[in-house]
DNA sequence: TAGATTGTTAATCGATTAACAATC
DNA sequence: TAGATTGTTAATCGATTAACAATC
Protein backbone atom coordinates (compact mmCIF):
# COMPACT_ATOMS: atom_id res chain seq x y z
CA UNK A 1 0.00 0.00 0.00
CA UNK A 2 2.63 2.64 1.15
CA UNK A 3 4.83 4.17 -1.67
CA UNK A 4 7.69 1.71 -1.21
CA UNK A 5 11.46 3.67 -1.66
CA UNK A 6 9.75 6.91 -1.57
CA UNK A 7 10.74 9.59 0.78
CA UNK A 8 7.66 10.23 2.74
CA UNK A 9 5.74 13.37 2.42
CA UNK A 10 4.31 13.92 5.90
CA UNK A 11 6.85 13.62 9.69
CA UNK A 12 4.14 10.63 10.43
CA UNK A 13 2.99 7.98 7.91
CA UNK A 14 -0.05 6.82 10.97
CA UNK A 15 -2.47 7.26 7.63
CA UNK A 16 -0.66 5.89 4.73
CA UNK A 17 -2.38 2.95 4.87
CA UNK A 18 -5.73 4.22 4.64
CA UNK A 19 -7.94 4.75 1.22
CA UNK A 20 -7.10 8.62 -0.19
CA UNK A 21 -10.64 9.58 0.47
CA UNK A 22 -9.37 9.71 4.53
CA UNK A 23 -5.44 11.00 4.31
CA UNK A 24 -6.49 14.53 4.43
CA UNK A 25 -9.23 16.00 6.44
CA UNK A 26 -11.66 17.56 4.39
CA UNK A 27 -12.80 21.05 5.75
CA UNK A 28 -15.85 21.45 6.62
CA UNK A 29 -16.69 24.31 4.18
CA UNK A 30 -15.22 21.69 1.51
CA UNK A 31 -18.12 19.42 2.91
CA UNK A 32 -20.74 21.44 2.62
CA UNK A 33 -19.92 22.40 -1.08
CA UNK A 34 -19.57 18.55 -1.78
CA UNK A 35 -23.01 18.20 -0.64
CA UNK A 36 -24.15 20.53 -2.65
CA UNK A 37 -22.12 19.31 -5.77
CA UNK A 38 -24.03 15.56 -5.35
CA UNK A 39 -27.76 17.47 -5.38
CA UNK A 40 -26.90 19.34 -8.68
CA UNK A 41 -25.38 16.30 -10.19
CA UNK A 42 -28.49 14.61 -9.02
CA UNK A 43 -30.94 16.74 -9.82
CA UNK A 44 -31.72 14.81 -13.42
CA UNK A 45 -30.76 17.97 -15.64
CA UNK A 46 -26.84 17.25 -15.34
CA UNK A 47 -27.13 13.64 -14.70
CA UNK A 48 -28.62 12.89 -18.31
CA UNK A 49 -25.13 14.07 -19.74
CA UNK A 50 -22.00 11.81 -19.55
CA UNK A 51 -19.32 13.85 -18.48
CA UNK A 52 -19.09 17.32 -17.20
CA UNK A 53 -16.40 20.31 -16.53
CA UNK A 54 -15.47 21.79 -13.84
CA UNK A 55 -16.78 25.21 -15.60
CA UNK A 56 -19.88 23.70 -16.04
CA UNK A 57 -20.50 22.18 -12.53
CA UNK A 58 -19.03 25.24 -11.33
CA UNK A 59 -21.65 27.28 -12.51
CA UNK A 60 -24.53 24.93 -11.82
CA UNK A 61 -23.51 24.93 -8.39
CA UNK A 62 -22.30 28.58 -7.97
CA UNK A 63 -19.06 28.54 -6.99
CA UNK A 64 -15.71 29.11 -8.47
CA UNK A 65 -13.86 26.95 -10.88
CA UNK A 66 -11.44 26.72 -9.06
CA UNK A 67 -12.62 26.45 -5.71
CA UNK A 68 -14.91 22.99 -7.43
CA UNK A 69 -11.68 21.62 -8.62
CA UNK A 70 -9.73 22.30 -5.10
CA UNK A 71 -12.94 20.57 -3.38
CA UNK A 72 -13.22 17.65 -6.17
CA UNK A 73 -9.53 16.52 -5.25
CA UNK A 74 -10.16 16.04 -1.79
CA UNK A 75 -12.31 12.91 -3.00
CA UNK A 76 -8.74 11.96 -5.15
CA UNK A 77 -8.93 11.94 -8.91
CA UNK A 78 -11.89 11.32 -10.90
CA UNK A 79 -11.92 13.66 -14.00
CA UNK A 80 -10.06 13.33 -16.81
CA UNK A 81 -7.71 16.30 -18.25
CA UNK A 82 -9.16 17.47 -21.55
CA UNK A 83 -12.10 16.27 -20.76
CA UNK A 84 -14.06 16.57 -17.86
CA UNK A 85 -15.31 14.55 -14.64
CA UNK A 86 -17.53 11.12 -15.45
CA UNK A 87 -20.79 11.85 -14.10
CA UNK A 88 -21.27 8.52 -12.88
CA UNK A 89 -18.28 7.84 -11.38
CA UNK A 90 -17.98 11.64 -9.75
CA UNK A 91 -21.69 10.67 -8.24
CA UNK A 92 -20.26 7.55 -6.91
CA UNK A 93 -17.24 9.24 -5.45
CA UNK A 94 -19.28 11.81 -3.50
CA UNK A 95 -21.99 9.73 -2.03
CA UNK A 96 -19.34 7.59 -1.24
CA UNK A 97 -16.90 10.64 0.71
CA UNK A 98 -20.65 12.27 2.05
CA UNK A 99 -21.70 8.47 3.26
CA UNK A 100 -24.85 9.27 1.42
CA UNK A 101 -24.79 5.33 0.26
CA UNK A 102 -25.77 4.69 3.99
CA UNK A 103 -28.82 5.09 6.16
CA UNK A 104 -29.23 7.22 9.52
CA UNK A 105 -31.83 6.55 11.84
CA UNK A 106 -32.71 9.83 13.71
CA UNK A 107 -34.72 10.18 16.82
CA UNK A 108 -36.32 13.71 17.38
CA UNK A 109 -37.15 15.04 20.41
CA UNK A 110 -40.33 17.60 20.72
CA UNK A 111 -43.25 16.98 19.30
CA UNK A 112 -44.97 20.03 19.15
CA UNK A 113 -45.69 22.55 16.37
CA UNK A 114 -41.99 22.27 14.81
CA UNK A 115 -41.38 19.14 15.56
CA UNK A 116 -44.69 17.26 13.91
CA UNK A 117 -43.85 19.66 11.18
CA UNK A 118 -40.06 18.22 10.91
CA UNK A 119 -41.49 14.28 11.10
CA UNK A 120 -43.83 15.20 8.39
CA UNK A 121 -41.11 15.54 5.86
CA UNK A 122 -41.43 12.10 4.77
CA UNK A 123 -39.05 10.42 6.89
CA UNK A 124 -36.72 13.28 6.09
CA UNK A 125 -35.03 14.40 2.58
CA UNK A 126 -34.06 11.50 0.80
CA UNK A 127 -34.98 8.35 3.03
CA UNK A 128 -31.58 8.34 3.89
CA UNK A 129 -32.76 9.93 7.43
CA UNK A 130 -35.77 7.75 8.35
CA UNK A 131 -37.69 8.85 11.21
CA UNK A 132 -37.38 5.52 13.98
CA UNK A 133 -37.94 7.29 17.20
CA UNK A 134 -40.51 10.61 18.29
CA UNK A 135 -39.59 11.35 22.00
CA UNK A 136 -41.70 14.08 24.44
CA UNK A 137 -41.71 14.62 27.99
CA UNK A 138 -45.57 15.92 27.81
CA UNK A 139 -47.54 13.02 29.27
CA UNK A 140 -50.53 14.00 26.84
CA UNK A 141 -48.47 13.85 23.97
CA UNK A 142 -46.68 10.59 24.85
CA UNK A 143 -48.87 7.46 23.43
CA UNK A 144 -49.94 9.77 20.01
CA UNK A 145 -48.92 8.60 16.80
CA UNK A 146 -47.10 11.63 14.29
CA UNK A 147 -46.00 11.08 10.65
CA UNK A 148 -46.70 7.20 11.44
CA UNK A 149 -44.14 7.02 14.27
CA UNK A 150 -45.53 6.32 18.15
CA UNK A 151 -44.28 9.19 20.24
CA UNK A 152 -42.42 7.95 23.30
CA UNK A 153 -41.30 8.80 26.99
CA UNK A 154 -38.27 10.82 27.03
CA UNK A 155 -37.22 9.00 30.10
CA UNK A 156 -36.73 5.77 27.74
CA UNK A 157 -34.55 7.39 25.28
CA UNK A 158 -31.50 5.15 25.88
CA UNK A 159 -33.15 2.01 25.37
CA UNK A 160 -34.71 3.40 21.89
CA UNK A 161 -32.00 4.94 20.48
CA UNK A 162 -30.05 1.82 20.83
CA UNK A 163 -33.09 -0.30 19.37
CA UNK A 164 -33.35 1.72 16.77
CA UNK A 165 -30.06 1.95 16.20
CA UNK A 166 -30.17 6.04 16.18
CA UNK A 167 -26.93 7.46 14.80
CA UNK A 168 -28.80 11.40 14.94
CA UNK A 169 -30.94 13.45 16.97
CA UNK A 170 -32.73 16.12 16.46
CA UNK A 171 -33.79 18.35 19.35
CA UNK A 172 -37.00 20.47 18.19
CA UNK A 173 -38.47 21.41 22.19
CA UNK A 174 -38.57 24.87 23.38
CA UNK A 175 -35.31 26.54 24.04
CA UNK A 176 -34.92 25.20 28.12
CA UNK A 177 -35.30 22.01 27.41
CA UNK A 178 -32.68 21.64 24.72
CA UNK A 179 -29.49 20.90 26.74
CA UNK A 180 -30.74 18.59 29.35
CA UNK A 181 -32.45 16.58 26.35
CA UNK A 182 -28.90 17.05 24.41
CA UNK A 183 -27.79 15.51 27.55
CA UNK A 184 -30.38 12.79 27.49
CA UNK A 185 -29.24 11.80 23.35
CA UNK A 186 -25.55 11.89 24.59
CA UNK A 187 -25.76 9.48 27.18
CA UNK A 188 -28.26 7.63 25.02
CA UNK A 189 -25.40 7.15 22.63
CA UNK A 190 -26.15 10.03 20.14
CA UNK A 191 -23.11 11.48 18.52
CA UNK A 192 -24.60 13.75 15.65
CA UNK A 193 -27.44 16.55 16.92
CA UNK A 194 -29.28 18.45 15.17
CA UNK A 195 -30.67 21.76 17.27
CA UNK A 196 -33.55 23.56 16.51
CA UNK A 197 -33.63 25.47 19.84
CA UNK A 198 -31.70 29.22 19.92
CA UNK A 199 -28.59 28.99 21.81
CA UNK A 200 -25.48 26.90 21.77
CA UNK A 201 -25.31 23.39 23.18
CA UNK A 202 -22.60 21.87 25.45
CA UNK A 203 -21.70 18.73 24.30
CA UNK A 204 -18.36 16.41 24.68
CA UNK A 205 -16.19 16.79 21.96
CA UNK A 206 -16.91 13.89 19.93
CA UNK A 207 -20.29 15.15 19.60
CA UNK A 208 -21.24 17.13 16.41
CA UNK A 209 -23.46 19.72 16.67
CA UNK A 210 -25.37 21.75 13.95
CA UNK A 211 -27.27 24.59 14.57
CA UNK A 212 -30.56 25.47 13.02
CA UNK A 213 -31.29 28.51 14.88
CA UNK A 214 -33.88 31.05 13.13
CA UNK A 215 -33.37 33.86 16.03
CA UNK A 216 -29.72 34.12 15.05
CA UNK A 217 -30.47 33.67 11.00
CA UNK A 218 -33.25 36.73 11.70
CA UNK A 219 -30.91 38.62 13.17
CA UNK A 220 -27.93 38.31 10.68
CA UNK A 221 -30.82 39.00 8.37
CA UNK A 222 -31.71 42.27 10.60
CA UNK A 223 -28.19 43.48 10.85
CA UNK A 224 -27.63 43.69 6.90
CA UNK A 225 -31.45 45.31 6.95
CA UNK A 226 -30.06 47.82 9.10
CA UNK A 227 -27.20 48.79 7.39
CA UNK A 228 -28.96 49.63 4.18
CA UNK A 229 -29.98 52.92 3.06
CA UNK A 230 -33.71 52.65 3.92
CA UNK A 231 -35.02 52.97 7.39
CA UNK A 232 -36.70 50.02 8.31
CA UNK A 233 -40.55 50.49 9.53
CA UNK A 234 -40.23 51.81 13.13
CA UNK A 235 -37.92 52.51 16.21
CA UNK A 236 -38.48 50.56 19.15
CA UNK A 237 -36.39 52.06 22.45
CA UNK A 238 -34.61 55.12 22.69
CA UNK B 1 -14.23 64.77 13.64
CA UNK B 2 -11.44 63.98 11.76
CA UNK B 3 -8.21 64.17 13.82
CA UNK B 4 -6.61 67.38 12.44
CA UNK B 5 -3.11 67.83 11.59
CA UNK B 6 -2.36 64.15 11.98
CA UNK B 7 -1.41 61.77 8.70
CA UNK B 8 -4.17 59.69 7.54
CA UNK B 9 -3.90 55.77 8.08
CA UNK B 10 -6.02 55.04 5.49
CA UNK B 11 -5.38 55.44 1.65
CA UNK B 12 -8.42 57.17 0.92
CA UNK B 13 -10.41 59.35 3.70
CA UNK B 14 -14.12 58.99 2.70
CA UNK B 15 -15.36 57.34 5.89
CA UNK B 16 -13.55 59.89 8.34
CA UNK B 17 -16.95 61.43 9.29
CA UNK B 18 -19.37 58.22 9.59
CA UNK B 19 -19.47 56.96 13.35
CA UNK B 20 -17.33 54.07 14.62
CA UNK B 21 -19.24 51.38 14.13
CA UNK B 22 -19.59 52.06 10.45
CA UNK B 23 -15.76 52.15 9.66
CA UNK B 24 -14.89 49.12 8.82
CA UNK B 25 -17.15 46.35 7.58
CA UNK B 26 -17.68 43.64 10.16
CA UNK B 27 -17.26 40.34 9.21
CA UNK B 28 -19.84 37.74 8.61
CA UNK B 29 -18.68 35.36 11.73
CA UNK B 30 -17.96 38.51 13.72
CA UNK B 31 -21.73 39.62 13.29
CA UNK B 32 -22.83 35.85 14.08
CA UNK B 33 -21.18 35.64 17.31
CA UNK B 34 -22.35 39.26 17.96
CA UNK B 35 -25.67 38.15 18.24
CA UNK B 36 -24.85 35.26 20.71
CA UNK B 37 -22.92 37.69 22.78
CA UNK B 38 -26.23 40.00 22.90
CA UNK B 39 -27.69 36.43 23.45
CA UNK B 40 -26.10 35.53 26.77
CA UNK B 41 -25.97 39.34 28.18
CA UNK B 42 -29.89 39.63 27.77
CA UNK B 43 -30.29 35.80 29.42
CA UNK B 44 -30.75 37.42 33.08
CA UNK B 45 -27.65 35.37 34.40
CA UNK B 46 -24.95 38.13 33.39
CA UNK B 47 -27.15 41.33 33.33
CA UNK B 48 -27.65 40.91 37.14
CA UNK B 49 -23.92 41.99 37.16
CA UNK B 50 -23.32 45.79 36.44
CA UNK B 51 -19.57 44.82 34.70
CA UNK B 52 -18.27 41.32 32.83
CA UNK B 53 -14.76 41.25 31.45
CA UNK B 54 -14.14 39.63 28.05
CA UNK B 55 -13.05 36.01 30.08
CA UNK B 56 -16.63 35.87 31.54
CA UNK B 57 -18.45 36.79 28.63
CA UNK B 58 -16.31 34.58 26.47
CA UNK B 59 -16.63 31.86 28.68
CA UNK B 60 -20.61 32.24 28.31
CA UNK B 61 -20.70 32.38 24.43
CA UNK B 62 -18.17 29.60 24.51
CA UNK B 63 -15.81 31.68 22.64
CA UNK B 64 -12.13 32.48 22.74
CA UNK B 65 -11.27 35.99 24.87
CA UNK B 66 -9.26 37.49 22.28
CA UNK B 67 -11.79 36.96 19.39
CA UNK B 68 -14.63 38.11 21.90
CA UNK B 69 -12.20 41.13 22.47
CA UNK B 70 -11.91 41.60 18.89
CA UNK B 71 -15.13 41.25 18.17
CA UNK B 72 -16.26 43.85 20.27
CA UNK B 73 -13.99 46.08 19.16
CA UNK B 74 -15.79 46.31 15.86
CA UNK B 75 -18.52 48.38 18.49
CA UNK B 76 -16.03 51.02 18.98
CA UNK B 77 -14.30 51.19 22.36
CA UNK B 78 -17.28 49.91 25.60
CA UNK B 79 -14.98 48.55 28.06
CA UNK B 80 -12.89 50.05 30.77
CA UNK B 81 -8.92 48.61 31.51
CA UNK B 82 -8.60 46.95 34.48
CA UNK B 83 -12.29 46.48 35.36
CA UNK B 84 -13.92 45.36 31.97
CA UNK B 85 -17.47 45.95 30.09
CA UNK B 86 -20.75 47.82 31.69
CA UNK B 87 -23.26 45.40 30.73
CA UNK B 88 -25.90 48.18 30.17
CA UNK B 89 -24.06 50.10 27.83
CA UNK B 90 -22.34 46.88 26.33
CA UNK B 91 -26.02 45.51 25.47
CA UNK B 92 -27.15 48.81 24.38
CA UNK B 93 -23.99 48.81 22.07
CA UNK B 94 -24.73 45.84 20.44
CA UNK B 95 -28.06 46.27 19.91
CA UNK B 96 -27.57 49.45 17.92
CA UNK B 97 -24.94 47.79 15.77
CA UNK B 98 -27.50 44.60 15.09
CA UNK B 99 -29.78 46.38 14.51
CA UNK B 100 -32.02 44.76 17.42
CA UNK B 101 -33.61 47.98 18.72
CA UNK B 102 -35.79 47.92 15.46
CA UNK B 103 -38.75 46.38 13.82
CA UNK B 104 -38.55 44.36 10.83
CA UNK B 105 -42.06 43.17 9.53
CA UNK B 106 -42.02 39.77 7.73
CA UNK B 107 -43.66 37.94 5.37
CA UNK B 108 -43.85 34.48 5.19
CA UNK B 109 -44.60 32.29 1.97
CA UNK B 110 -45.86 28.76 2.20
CA UNK B 111 -48.24 27.74 4.65
CA UNK B 112 -47.87 23.54 4.94
CA UNK B 113 -47.01 22.03 7.95
CA UNK B 114 -43.62 24.41 8.26
CA UNK B 115 -44.84 27.54 7.32
CA UNK B 116 -47.77 26.93 10.15
CA UNK B 117 -45.43 25.58 12.75
CA UNK B 118 -42.94 28.82 12.07
CA UNK B 119 -46.18 31.34 11.71
CA UNK B 120 -46.67 29.75 15.22
CA UNK B 121 -43.68 31.02 16.62
CA UNK B 122 -45.77 33.66 18.04
CA UNK B 123 -44.62 36.54 15.79
CA UNK B 124 -41.06 35.01 15.91
CA UNK B 125 -38.48 35.34 18.51
CA UNK B 126 -38.65 37.82 20.77
CA UNK B 127 -40.93 40.75 19.09
CA UNK B 128 -38.61 42.22 16.31
CA UNK B 129 -40.05 39.76 13.45
CA UNK B 130 -43.82 40.03 13.34
CA UNK B 131 -45.46 38.10 11.01
CA UNK B 132 -47.63 40.76 8.99
CA UNK B 133 -48.01 38.82 5.65
CA UNK B 134 -48.73 35.20 4.84
CA UNK B 135 -48.81 34.02 1.46
CA UNK B 136 -49.71 30.50 -0.69
CA UNK B 137 -50.71 29.82 -4.12
CA UNK B 138 -52.91 27.09 -2.87
CA UNK B 139 -56.80 28.42 -3.40
CA UNK B 140 -57.99 25.80 -0.64
CA UNK B 141 -55.69 27.94 1.81
CA UNK B 142 -55.76 31.30 0.30
CA UNK B 143 -58.47 32.97 2.66
CA UNK B 144 -57.96 30.76 5.87
CA UNK B 145 -56.18 32.07 8.94
CA UNK B 146 -52.90 30.77 10.84
CA UNK B 147 -51.35 32.07 13.96
CA UNK B 148 -53.80 34.89 13.59
CA UNK B 149 -52.98 36.38 10.60
CA UNK B 150 -55.15 36.09 7.27
CA UNK B 151 -53.52 34.12 4.41
CA UNK B 152 -53.46 35.83 0.85
CA UNK B 153 -52.39 35.11 -2.73
CA UNK B 154 -49.37 34.83 -3.26
CA UNK B 155 -49.99 36.76 -6.67
CA UNK B 156 -50.76 39.60 -4.53
CA UNK B 157 -47.64 39.70 -2.86
CA UNK B 158 -46.37 43.30 -4.16
CA UNK B 159 -49.26 45.43 -2.60
CA UNK B 160 -49.56 43.60 0.53
CA UNK B 161 -45.86 43.40 1.47
CA UNK B 162 -45.20 47.32 0.45
CA UNK B 163 -48.39 48.17 2.74
CA UNK B 164 -46.96 46.04 5.55
CA UNK B 165 -43.27 47.57 5.02
CA UNK B 166 -42.44 44.07 4.72
CA UNK B 167 -38.43 43.59 5.35
CA UNK B 168 -37.98 40.20 5.60
CA UNK B 169 -39.30 37.12 3.42
CA UNK B 170 -39.19 33.50 4.29
CA UNK B 171 -39.91 30.97 2.36
CA UNK B 172 -41.30 27.86 3.34
CA UNK B 173 -42.49 26.01 0.36
CA UNK B 174 -41.60 23.02 -1.14
CA UNK B 175 -38.26 22.78 -3.16
CA UNK B 176 -39.36 23.50 -6.71
CA UNK B 177 -41.55 26.55 -5.96
CA UNK B 178 -38.46 28.39 -3.73
CA UNK B 179 -37.00 30.32 -6.57
CA UNK B 180 -39.88 31.47 -8.49
CA UNK B 181 -40.81 32.28 -5.12
CA UNK B 182 -38.16 33.98 -4.43
CA UNK B 183 -38.53 36.36 -8.03
CA UNK B 184 -41.85 37.39 -6.33
CA UNK B 185 -40.20 38.31 -3.73
CA UNK B 186 -37.59 40.63 -5.06
CA UNK B 187 -39.79 42.41 -7.18
CA UNK B 188 -42.31 43.17 -4.45
CA UNK B 189 -39.08 44.90 -2.71
CA UNK B 190 -37.96 42.46 -0.41
CA UNK B 191 -33.90 42.13 0.06
CA UNK B 192 -33.47 39.71 2.98
CA UNK B 193 -34.63 36.66 2.63
CA UNK B 194 -34.69 33.22 5.23
CA UNK B 195 -35.03 30.28 2.44
CA UNK B 196 -36.12 26.91 4.25
CA UNK B 197 -36.09 25.13 0.77
CA UNK B 198 -33.44 22.78 -0.21
CA UNK B 199 -30.75 24.42 -2.33
CA UNK B 200 -29.13 27.79 -3.57
CA UNK B 201 -31.66 31.11 -4.79
CA UNK B 202 -30.52 32.87 -7.34
CA UNK B 203 -30.92 36.69 -6.41
CA UNK B 204 -29.96 40.26 -7.73
CA UNK B 205 -26.55 41.36 -5.83
CA UNK B 206 -28.52 43.64 -2.94
CA UNK B 207 -30.43 40.20 -1.74
CA UNK B 208 -29.16 38.69 1.01
CA UNK B 209 -30.10 35.39 1.42
CA UNK B 210 -29.72 33.38 4.67
CA UNK B 211 -30.08 29.16 4.40
CA UNK B 212 -31.79 26.74 6.43
CA UNK B 213 -30.99 23.43 4.78
CA UNK B 214 -32.23 20.56 6.74
CA UNK B 215 -30.88 18.12 4.29
CA UNK B 216 -27.59 19.86 3.74
CA UNK B 217 -27.20 19.70 7.62
CA UNK B 218 -28.23 16.42 8.15
CA UNK B 219 -26.14 15.49 5.03
CA UNK B 220 -22.69 17.52 7.14
CA UNK B 221 -23.90 14.60 10.07
CA UNK B 222 -24.13 11.98 8.39
CA UNK B 223 -20.60 12.38 6.71
CA UNK B 224 -19.67 13.23 10.30
CA UNK B 225 -20.80 10.06 11.33
CA UNK B 226 -19.64 8.06 8.16
CA UNK B 227 -15.90 8.75 9.13
CA UNK B 228 -16.60 7.55 12.77
CA UNK B 229 -15.50 3.76 13.37
CA UNK B 230 -19.00 3.08 14.53
CA UNK B 231 -20.57 1.66 11.03
CA UNK B 232 -23.90 2.85 10.59
CA UNK B 233 -26.56 0.67 10.28
CA UNK B 234 -27.24 -0.44 7.00
CA UNK B 235 -25.55 -0.34 3.80
CA UNK B 236 -27.89 0.46 0.73
CA UNK B 237 -26.06 0.68 -2.50
CA UNK B 238 -23.08 -1.16 -3.50
C1' DT C 1 -0.65 17.28 -33.09
C1' DA C 2 -3.66 21.04 -31.24
C1' DG C 3 -7.14 22.11 -28.06
C1' DA C 4 -9.16 21.43 -23.78
C1' DT C 5 -9.40 20.75 -19.03
C1' DT C 6 -7.75 18.73 -14.82
C1' DG C 7 -4.97 18.66 -10.55
C1' DT C 8 -1.81 21.26 -7.97
C1' DT C 9 1.20 24.90 -6.71
C1' DA C 10 1.82 29.37 -5.12
C1' DA C 11 -0.17 33.87 -4.10
C1' DT C 12 -3.62 36.16 -1.91
C1' DC C 13 -6.86 37.08 1.28
C1' DG C 14 -9.17 36.93 5.61
C1' DA C 15 -9.99 35.14 10.14
C1' DT C 16 -8.18 33.45 14.57
C1' DT C 17 -5.16 33.71 18.29
C1' DA C 18 -1.32 35.06 21.34
C1' DA C 19 0.96 38.58 23.33
C1' DC C 20 1.50 42.91 25.34
C1' DA C 21 1.52 47.94 25.75
C1' DA C 22 -1.89 51.12 27.30
C1' DT C 23 -4.45 52.43 31.04
C1' DC C 24 -8.08 52.14 34.41
C1' DT D 1 1.15 52.22 43.38
C1' DA D 2 0.02 47.30 42.13
C1' DG D 3 -3.19 44.45 39.92
C1' DA D 4 -6.35 43.76 36.37
C1' DT D 5 -8.14 43.91 31.92
C1' DT D 6 -8.88 46.21 27.60
C1' DG D 7 -7.76 47.31 22.73
C1' DT D 8 -4.56 46.40 19.22
C1' DT D 9 -0.61 44.63 16.93
C1' DA D 10 1.68 40.97 14.92
C1' DA D 11 1.95 35.99 14.15
C1' DT D 12 -0.38 32.13 12.81
C1' DC D 13 -3.45 29.51 10.54
C1' DG D 14 -6.64 28.20 7.03
C1' DA D 15 -9.40 29.02 3.02
C1' DT D 16 -9.92 31.10 -1.62
C1' DT D 17 -8.30 32.06 -6.02
C1' DA D 18 -5.27 32.54 -10.05
C1' DA D 19 -2.21 30.47 -12.86
C1' DC D 20 -0.16 26.83 -15.22
C1' DA D 21 2.23 22.44 -15.98
C1' DA D 22 0.57 17.88 -16.76
C1' DT D 23 -1.91 15.22 -19.75
C1' DC D 24 -5.98 13.47 -21.99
Amino acid sequence: MAVSGQPERGRHAPTDALPVSRIRAIPEATVARLAGYLRVLSGSDAAADVTISSDELAALAGVNPAKLRKDLSYLGSHGTRGVGYDVTTLLDALERTLGAHEVYPVALVGVGHLGSALAGYAGFPGRGFPIRVLLERDPAKIGSTVAGVRVSDIADAQALCAAAEVTIGVIATPEPAAQPVADVLVSAGVRSILNFAPGRLVVPDDVEVRRMDLALELQMLAFHESRRGRPPARLEAL
